[in-house]
RNA sequence: GGCCCGUUCGUCUAAUGGUUAGGACGCCAGGUUUUCAUCCUGGUAACAGGGGUCCGAUUCCCCUACGGGCUACCA
């Protein structure tokens, strides 16, 4: 590895892009000219060029002036593919903390790992968040531009800080150069596992701890590749509690591995990473997956090498699947439904997998939501202490399609047909031409039992269900199958089905309003020998052909090829009564 | 393997050292509504197992089983 490359200085011009209107380059720099002693000779080496003090840097970035109580708190993605459910569920977590406390949230992208970088993937997770209603108030932008005063948000661009902070630590011999290629940790580590001790590089198996100065200078002149190591003096027979605000107090051990702090690329690791940033950009609560939850001593650690006063954490548990009879974690690669965009292509609103996360992290979203059928979910509380902190949930589609009914039957037809079009636009074309060539008769149709005084109903969860709902609207759709008309008509005669269709075409009048349409059908349903109600028909079932709700069913059958529809007068009207005539004759003459 | 963390109806979960262990989804059954839905009522179903501590444990402790995480110059 060529490491002239990596070792590098980022210019401080871009440093002083960052836009605080101070120029950087004013800065009083230390100094390593004077070589004054070989461990200043080793660091002038390791960090050759100019560097900020830190004191300069953390002068940049002064504490957030924030009213008691509020929240700073971010999303850190690595761009590595699309965006993750569990992404956008730890994002609405942490946006909805900040913001209802009166924070922050904030957008870093975590791009120290180049070789599993994914071209795009930044402004997907942008065009997601935006999507899902996730306001972001600092960090990039489509574009590549940024918002804020605390960035750069990407830490490909943050390089400064990082090798400054480590060059202090360097400093001070809580860190250190470290020559151990690939190899030898790798023969390390079986030798370690062939004598059945604990992996990692820590205590004896720590070789570069405390090698001389002429032995690291003689690495160093030889343009030996090398890392940064973090010395630890924790001792893993040390336990610690680990305050986390979802699942409680945790106790863990020490960490006493002298982990990797800088990467031979010069970019940092995560764990450095993440306490310089999230120290820098005055994060107070670092809300992660709980896949962190046992690296959070190693972060405390950190934070107190550099004396700084860590965050609060919260590790949320990840989001399962099924499989088998075990569950595990949804993946990226084996899982379709990992993915947002899933959800997208199947049609769920954006808001249905809003009020479906909320309630996964905190239950009691469904009782407000119960009582607060009108309120936009941004008013319901989140609160730390009310997030499940057990387990992981299974993502189940039966609560989530019963969420997005509801969800649905709260919206008016106008909102339906607008959300609907833009979803079919993207994902079904010829939905998209049927609603966009006839916006009056569509609305129409999706305005029935809807935005009345009572309840909407339920039977659009997704707007690919929409299509379901037209086809019987228009004729060249509407095709029942023999199958389908004899199933809906099955214990009906025949003849039974004639009379009752013609009477219907004799006697009806559009001008009817339901109660007189109803009271026609109940007419006719007694004319030829049906019960007019359901209990009559109970009482004496042999007196009877039927009842009402057969002679309803015929209509429902003959009009749409279906036994259940929305309500039948608002269909009547709604088709108009020629297209109505039309397919009754047709029935009439199909059957002889 | 080692080290951590966890386990309440099928699913998401609530509560508690003493409760008929609560709600929601699903499913089932009734009912209201002119029909289909909506809606209403009811039902189904859980403290992983075993030991302790205690008058009493689902709740506290230990063990086992199972699940999850970490164990990288990935995040």
């Amino acid at each position: 590895m060529k490491r002239a490359e990596s070792q590098e200085v980022v210019s401080f011009a871009a440093l002083s892009e960052i836009g605080h209107g101070n120029d950087i380059n004013d800065m009083p720099s230390q100094d390593n000219s004077t070589q004054s002693g070989k461990k200043d000779r080793i660091i002038e080496k390791l960090f050759p060029g100019k560097l900020p003090a830190p004191d300069e840097i953390s002068g940049k970035y002064p504490s957030r002036k924030l009213e008691p109580g509020a929240m700073v708190t971010r999303i850190a993605p690595s761009p590595t593919g699309y965006m993750h459910i569990g992404g956008l569920f730890a994002a609405l977590v942490s946006e909805r903390l900040a913001h209802q406390t009166g924070g922050v949230f904030y957008l870093r992208i975590e791009d120290t790992d180049r070789k599993r970088e994914v071209e795009g993937a930044a402004d997907m997770i942008l065009t997601s968040l935006d999507r899902y209603g996730i306001r972001v108030d600092e960090g990039p932008r489509v574009g590549g531009e940024e918002s804020g005063s605390y960035g750069p948000y990407r830490q490909s661009d943050r390089s400064v800080f990082y090798k400054t902070y480590v060059k202090s630590l360097l400093e001070r011999d809580l860190a250190y150069p470290c020559f151990c290629t690939p190899e030898e940790l790798e023969e390390m580590r079986s030798m370690q596992e062939s004598r059945s001790v604990r992996p990692g590089y820590y205590g004896q198996w720590a070789k570069w701890r405390d090698r001389t100065e002429d032995e690291v200078l003689k690495e160093l002149s030889g343009n030996r590749p090398f890392v940064i190591r973090f010395r630890s003096d924790g001792d893993i027979g040390n336990k610690i509690v680990v305050k986390d605000e979802v699942k409680g107090d945790k106790e863990l051990s020490e960490n006493d591995q002298d982990i990797v702090i800088m990467k031979s690329d010069g970019l940092p690791t995560y764990h450095f990473a993440h306490i310089v940033d999230d120290h820098l950009m005055g994060t107070t609560d670092v809300i992660r997956g709980d896949e962190w939850l046992t690296s959070t001593p190693l972060h405390l650690q950190l934070f107190e090498a550099m004396g700084w006063e860590p965050p609060r954490y919260g590790h949320l548990s990840p989001i399962k699947k099924l499989e088998g009879s075990s569950r595990r974690k949804l993946s990226k690669r084996k899982d379709p439904e990992a993915s947002v965009s899933y959800y997208d292509v199947q049609g769920y609103p954006e808001d249905a997998i809003i009020e479906y996360l909320l309630n996964l992290a905190n239950s009691n979203f469904e009782d407000w939501r119960k009582t607060n059928p009108e309120k936009d979910n941004r008013e319901f509380l989140l609160t730390f202490e009310r997030l499940s902190g057990s387990g992981g949930a299974l993502f189940d589609f039966a609560k989530l399609d019963d969420v997005s009914k509801e969800t649905v039957s709260r919206y008016s037809a106008d909102t339906v047909y607008e959300k609907g079009l833009e979803w079919a636009k993207a994902h079904d074309p010829k939905l998209a031409d049927r609603m966009g060539n006839n916006p009056d008769y569509v609305k129409r149709i999706l305005n029935i039992e809807r935005g009345g005084t009572t309840k909407n109903r339920k039977d659009i969860g997704k707007w690919s269900d929409i299509g379901n709902e037209l086809e019987y609207f228009f004729d060249d759709t509407f095709h029942p199958s023999e199958e389908e008309m004899t199933t809906g008509l099955s214990g009906i005669l025949p003849e039974d089905m004639k009379s009752v269709i013609k009477a219907f075409m004799a006697s009806y009048d559009e001008k009817d309003t339901s109660e007189e349409w109803f009271e026609k059908i109940k007419t006719i349903a007694r004319d030829n020998g049906f019960a007019e109600n359901a209990k009559l028909f109970k009482k004496n079932p042999e007196l009877f052909r039927g009842n009402v709700a057969d002679v309803a069913r015929i209509f429902r059958v003959a009009l749409t090829g279906k036994t259940r529809t929305p309500d039948l007068y608002s269909i009547i009207h709604v088709m108009g009564t020629e297209r109505v005539f039309e397919r009754l004759s047709a029935l009439l003459r199909s059957e002889g």
